[in-house]
RNA sequence: GCGGCCGUGAUGGAAUUGGCAGUCAUGCUGGGUUUAGGUCCCAGUGCGCCUCGCGCGCGUGAGGGUUCGAAUCCCUCCGGCCGCACCA
């Protein structure tokens, strides 16, 4: 027999490459506009749309692994799935190509990162082509094109350009701010006119409002990396994300993006989208909302009475206000200087003073031990109170009692004030500190648990809040017998009347570091002039382009030196930056700004240049933004209908690209508030990692199986089994061009998405490959004759139950594709695949017809060679996909269960509309079951018609 | 420490959401096709018991509970993964 028509690798290969030949040639997956240069009149526009997007690559010099492709691999089926049902459907992916390891990659091989990063993408598109993803190639582009920047950089000036005006809840532009300052609507901060401000003093004052600014702040500094990062970028034990290098404190001048300014806005419209609750909650703790107040103790004279400073704290716990005992401020808070007095006071306990003559010199040799220690340092001693005594005193407000102020390092100046009102009694981490230092505590909550009311016999602090607080009554404020929240509201009023402070809402989350001393990103759109006074770039003169140098490399430092200085490559190239422009008042000298942007700009806002990739004019025409992204029915907040990726941007690339479409929409650019809708998680491929008996990796594929124990041994050793990453150094990397090799595209795409659910983990293995190769060389054996490749299906009807085993699947496989549950559709592909195999026979030609539109999303080019070769002219992909006939997706007979107690005693064979009453009749009569009951009598029966019924005897 | 998710055959995983546990696939066993190997095809495969039957018992990390009925809900414990980590 010839075997020239039998699918294997070699004819899959020739398969998929004409089919992808033809998709480009036809335009396949090219989408139209309602208007504009994509719009193309045939109608497609006006068909019900989907805009699905995946999380775009960076592109590595590596190439991709088996792991890389699951979720494109995913959304490429639901989008072909989406086609099917007859939507305008949006798929295309660009590439995130700024950015730091292209350009460490660079300096290293002695490339330049644009010469390395295009070699990169042309890399990867071909091996995105061999998987058969269908995208829109006229949409794609990359974050390094100047045509794309230009507008990452006009986006930079609308926000530089526009402040939050709180009273209308919104951004707004600058002039609006501007005219109220001048017409005297909004005091300046020191209270003189606007006319009378020089225009360095007016840049000030606005730099104070704008969403984008710069100013001198304690900022993350990494030597090691040359550059400074963003909170997010930093992990909990203080080194960075990328590179594991050591983070310091450094203050610098540096740009920021006034994030902290939608923080509500952030985590109220998380209501509005359909995101994984895990990713919710991650945004929602890295904004930390919390409900309290804030209010002044005032600083008390060594001598007796109140002085005019006060410190502010804000505490969660205002109702607990008469335990307030003592007072912490963080170790670098900016008052201590003012309140140490020159001795200590009469009778200070040796124990609080660490040993020191003075107040003075106990806070210095503190605070140096304190900025001595690494925050790893600080976690592995979490728990250890440690601290000093200032040797000044507070007035607690309520009380009028004197409490001492000490530092610690307990309390962080990044949170609230940087200052707390310590309530030993009620709070655990007071209650450490007090019980090191011996303060007194006070118990105002009344303990539920029968603790008793003296702290002093407690092993930890009372927290729980469903009591009533006591001890808590003076002057004109009585919070006994409140119940915690209502004493809240009683303390707030009583701080608003005395004017000592009021109830408000602390973040967590700090404002967006965005500048960064890099070479490869963009240019900030940004010059100073001889003032020193940052200016926007006009319209007309984006983009800046970043300008071609040898000299890119950044200057990093020894990592663990923290006396070290930043120094931006830009800097380096004097005749780019200092310039002579008009930016509307006359040819003048300027200074460019020399940082440069994060890597995350660019993906803070591609979803909308996929829209409309020509648009010379705008960002995006509203009427295409509108179509494909504003709100609809169900999406209050508009976006992108599925995006795709892994969780671990949960608090980055998603809180900021959430936050650039805010300012977006807030100043009229965009109709959604909100850039992606539905958000799904695709979990890892991971792999086997093999180890020698060192702890070293060994090549995963030279790995063999022991015979007699089943253990792994290589070049005769034995090693150790564990799952991980799929990564160069694990020596465990399967290339995609390997199974392309072996099986073709088709396979490895329907062995990606029938490994197991989208949204978990799972470890690859390439000897399981096979089984979905098998699946589609029975589809094949099922629609053709090997011999000849010409259609060998049966041209009559198919037979009941084959009816009724295809209407089962189309049913099944619609509702596991809409909800992206690939692996039980395959399943069910390949069960009615199983029953037409059984049948022996011909395939009838509706079955095979079936077989063929179901498996298309999910197999394409297999799905077209079958198609076309059962006698189609058009593509599979223009083909609807088959809905389910109800009358054949219901059993003519269905097994119905008949239990005992819960346990299956006989089966019996019902009609699906059997009543009930009938249906515990025939249960009850049935012979399996009077043998079973034995006479004993029936005390209830519980009928679940058609499928169950459970007899409970007597 | 706090918060979240999850424990099902040798393996990846199904289970219409409280109603027959183990769909589908890998692996393994046996058989067939083949000069041979591979491919391919067919059958079997949770564990145990026996009188080998359309049989019985056990079985979803462990223990307890709710229910006519629990992989699914509740409680306790054990194990794993993820996030946060002195957040006032």
């Amino acid at each position: 027999m010839s075997e020239t028509h039998r699918y294997d690798a070699a004819l899959a290969a020739d398969i998929e490459a004409r089919w992808q030949d033809y998709w480009e040639r036809h335009g396949t997956y090219e989408t139209p506009n309602p208007t504009g240069e994509l719009a193309d009149g045939t109608g497609r526009a006006d068909r019900p749309k989907k805009f699905i997007m995946d999380m775009f690559p960076y592109p590595s010099g590596a190439g991709l692994h088996v792991g890389h492709p699951l979720g494109y691999i995913a959304t490429d089926v639901y989008a072909r799935f989406q086609r099917m049902n007859g939507h305008n459907v949006l798929h295309t992916l660009g590439f995130d190509a700024f950015g730091l390891p292209a350009e460490q990659y660079a300096v290293q091989t002695g490339t330049h990162p644009r010469v390395s990063t295009e070699a990169n993408m042309k890399t990867y598109r071909t091996q995105l082509r061999r998987l058969g993803l269908g995208y829109d190639l006229r949409r794609s582009f990359a974050t390094i094109d100047p045509d794309y920047y230009r507008w990452t950089q006009w986006i930079f000036v609308q926000i530089f350009n526009s402040w939050y005006d709180r009273d209308a809840g919104r951004a707004r532009p600058i002039e609006v701010l501007v005219a109220q300052f001048a017409a005297g609507e909004r005091a300046t901060p020191d209270g003189r006119p606007w006319a009378e401000l020089t225009a360095a003093e007016r840049a000030d004052v606005l730099s104070g409002h704008r969403l984008a600014y710069a100013s001198d702040a304690p900022v993350n500094w990494c030597p090691g990396l040359g550059t400074v990062l963003a909170n997010e970028e930093v992990t909990a034990d203080g080194r960075s994300e990328r590179g594991n290098f050591p983070v310091f404190k450094a203050k610098l001048r540096q740009w920021n993006m006034r994030i902290t300014a939608y923080a509500d806005r952030l985590i109220d419209d998380l209501d509005t989208v359909d995101w994984p609750a895990a990713i919710k909650i991650q945004q929602r703790n890295w904004i930390g909302r919390s409900e309290g107040a804030r209010l002044d103790f005032p600083l008390a004279h060594a001598a007796g009475g109140v002085r005019e400073e006060t410190v502010t704290v804000f505490t969660t716990r205002q109702d607990t206000l008469f335990g307030a005992t003592y007072m912490v401020l963080a170790p670098e808070h900016p008052l201590i200087d003012a309140v140490v007095p020159e001795s200590w006071p009469a009778d200070t306990r040796q124990a609080w003073t660490g040993g020191h003559a003075t107040p003075r010199d106990a806070v210095a040799a503190y605070r140096k031990q304190a900025a001595a220690k690494s925050d790893l340092e600080r976690q592995a001693e979490a728990r250890e109170k440690t601290g000093v005594f200032t040797g000044a005193f507070a007035v607690n407000p309520a009380t009028g009692e004197r409490i001492p102020v000490f530092i610690a390092d307990y309390v962080l100046l990044g949170y609230g004030t940087g200052a707390i009102m310590a309530v030993p009694a009620h709070d655990s981490r007071d209650f450490a500190f007090a019980r090191a230092f011996e303060l007194p505590m006070r118990c105002v909550v009344e303990p539920t648990d029968g603790r008793g009311t003296d702290p002093a016999a407690w092993d930890d602090s009372f927290n729980a809040k469903d009591a009533r607080i006591v001890n808590s009554a003076a002057g004109e404020l009585s919070l006994d017998g409140l119940d915690v929240a209502s004493a809240k509201a009683r303390v707030n009023a009583w701080l608003a009347e005395r004017g000592l402070g009021e109830g408000t809402v602390n973040f967590r989350l700090r404002d967006w570091l965005f500048s960064r001393q890099r070479y490869w990103g963009e240019p900030f759109p940004v010059v100073y002039d001889e003032d020193g006074v940052a200016h926007a770039l006009p319209e007309s003169m984006l983009p800046l382009e970043l300008p071609e140098v040898d000299d890119y490399a950044p200057r990093t430092f020894d990592p663990d030196d923290a006396d070290t200085r930043p120094e931006t490559p830009l800097s380096r190239n004097e005749e780019w930056v200092n310039v002579t422009l008009d930016l509307g008042d006359g040819p003048k000298k300027y200074r460019r700004e020399t940082n440069t942007m994060p890597n995350w700009a660019g993906s803070c806002w591609y979803q909308l240049r996929y829209l409309d990739p020509f648009n010379a004019e705008k960002l995006v025409d509203p009427e295409i933004e509108r179509y494909w992204m504003g709100p609809r029915e169900g999406m209050p907040t508009g976006g992108v209908d599925l995006y795709v990726g892994g969780a671990e941007h949960a608090v980055l690339h998603l809180l900021y690209a959430r936050f650039w479409q805010k300012v977006l929409f807030d100043l009229g650019h965009v109709s959604s508030p909100e850039p992606y809708h539905k958000l799904y998680n695709q979990g890892m491929i991971q792999a086997y990692v093999y180890r020698d008996s060192r702890g070293f990796p060994v090549p995963a594929a030279e790995v063999e199986v022991e015979e007699h124990d089943g253990g792994w041994v290589h070049a005769g050793e034995p090693v150790t089994r564990e799952l991980g990453k799929i990564g160069k150094s694990l020596k465990n990397v399967v290339s995609p061009d390997e199974i392309f090799a072996a099986y073709g595209a088709d396979t490895l795409r329907l062995y990606e998405m029938a490994m197991g659910p989208l949204d978990v983990s799972r470890p690859w293995e390439t000897r399981a490959v096979v089984g979905q190769y098998r699946l589609l060389q029975r589809l094949w054996r099922n629609v053709l004759d090997e011999a000849t490749g010409e259609p060998a299906v049966a041209e009559e009807a198919p037979d009941e139950a084959t009816l009724r085993a295809m209407h089962k699947a189309i049913d099944g496989v619609r509702q596991d594709l809409e909800q992206l549950r690939f692996n039980t559709a395959i399943a069910k592909i390949t069960e009615l695949n199983n029953h037409v195999t059984k049948a022996g026979g011909r395939v009838p030609r509706e079955a095979a017809e079936t077989l063929v539109l179901l498996i298309a999303p999910l197999a394409p080019h297999v799905a077209e060679e079958l198609w076309h070769r059962l006698g189609h002219e058009d593509s599979v992909t223009a083909a609807d996909f088959p809905v389910a006939d109800p009358a054949f997706v219901v059993d003519e007979t269905v097994t119905c269960v008949v239990q005992i107690r819960g346990k299956v005693r006989a089966r019996l064979e019902v009609a699906p509309t059997v009543s009930e009453a009938d249906l515990e009749a025939l249960a009850l009569g049935a012979p399996a079951i009077v043998d079973a009951l034995g006479g004993d009598a029936v005390r209830k029966v519980i009928v679940r018609a058609p499928k169950l019924v459970n007899i409970v005897p007597a």
